[in-house]
DNA sequence: CCCAACATGTAAACGGTTACATGATTAC
DNA sequence: GTAATCATGTAACCGTTTACATGTTGGG
């Protein structure tokens, strides 16, 4: 789901200029998974302006530049119900976080153990968020997207906190074993593949 | 974190091809969470062989076109580690379907519940995948970042299903809460602000 | 005094996907 | 016969980020 449409949704919750739309998805629920600058949010406005998707009258500022309101459109309501008709892609997630993580075994455990810790904040934070944001959604559908939110976020912060325990712990295991070298079970090689099954 | 580093990355785990790399990618933990085409890990090990990072072999093959083994050099592996050491980006997150979720209320029920039973079967689907590699992985860092992935699919997975449930339970209820009409908290909506506060 | 918030926009760069081009082999 | 797997690569396109350009207001 691009930008554009995006925007089209966000508008059918009330007009807005494009960098109330900014705040809007970053301050929302919608802001504790993703970002979006302004980069993108003009033109995709200028665009949806073009089809006549959304509408859009300036609102002259005193000293500020002119604040350009967009609303949708009826054909731009129907637009946006009907691409929620459309097949969802799947998501598209890209987190150096894990990747990094896959070679914790390459890393020294110093910095194994500020990565953890800065990755619980950042969970714990989002968690904030969401939770401040809960008792200021009555709509149905946010309160569904904050709760998922706050179920991964909880699952995530729950496993974290628990391989991160072990080196505080007397045991101090777990998070020392994440440095011993690595090697691929020959299944996942699948070099020289010898027909396996 | 781009394609050009993951490569590299995996190339620590032993040398191989790029097809071999995309499977590599895919068949393993992370590839329960993304995925990648030829047309970046192709030009991306290109590159990479252009600043010395990996060497390259071709294995020629009866019938087959030459299979260009790729293997990470000292100086490739020096400049991974480094950049194990650079500060970790933000997750780049893009969800239609928790997007689509956030605007329950403009969709007949139908496709809701529809919507709802994918995600699901998906989620289950990536459990599975991630189940099934428990077992191949010794490697510590690799069984974290399966835990991490079977942590938050398992949250999102009974988070969903309570969700779900509600529709068949006699009291039939909550799924039928998401369609119910949405409208901002007045300090989402940040229009002609109040000084609030 | 400087920084953050307000307000819009453009252009270049980036990182990636999709489609195209080519072609043999094996399993159903 | 036809689809999937093996195998590499290029080019066009796409959506987005980053940096640039411009300027005011208000608070620390």
């Amino acid at each position: 789901m691009d930008l554009r449409t995006i925007c089209l949704g966000l508008l059918t919750l009330g007009d807005r200029s494009g960098y109330e739309l900014k705040k809007l998805f970053e301050d929302g629920s919608l802001g504790s998974i993703a970002g979006v600058s302004f980069g993108a949010i003009y033109p995709a406005l200028g665009k949806l302006a073009n089809e006549g998707l959304v509408s859009c009258r300036a609102e002259a500022q005193k000293k500020r530049p002119d604040k350009k309101i967009y609303s949708i459109t009826p054909a731009g309501r129907a637009a946006f119900v009907e691409a929620l008709m459309d097949p969802v892609a799947e998501d598209r997630f890209r987190s150096t976080f894990i990747f990094v993580m896959y070679f914790a075994h390459l890393m020294p455990g110093e910095r194994l153990r500020e990565l953890l810790s800065e990755r619980i904040a950042s969970a714990e934070q989002r968690i904030a968020q969401l939770r401040a944001l809960e008792p200021l959604s009555t709509c149905p559908s946010h309160r569904f997207v904050i709760g998922l939110g706050l179920a991964t976020y909880t699952a995530e912060l729950t496993y974290l906190k628990r391989q991160r325990h072990s080196v505080e712990a007397p045991a101090k295991r777990r998070l020392d074993d994440l440095r011993e070298p690595c090697q691929l079970s020959p299944s996942l090689h699948g070099q020289a593949a010898g027909s396996s099954s």
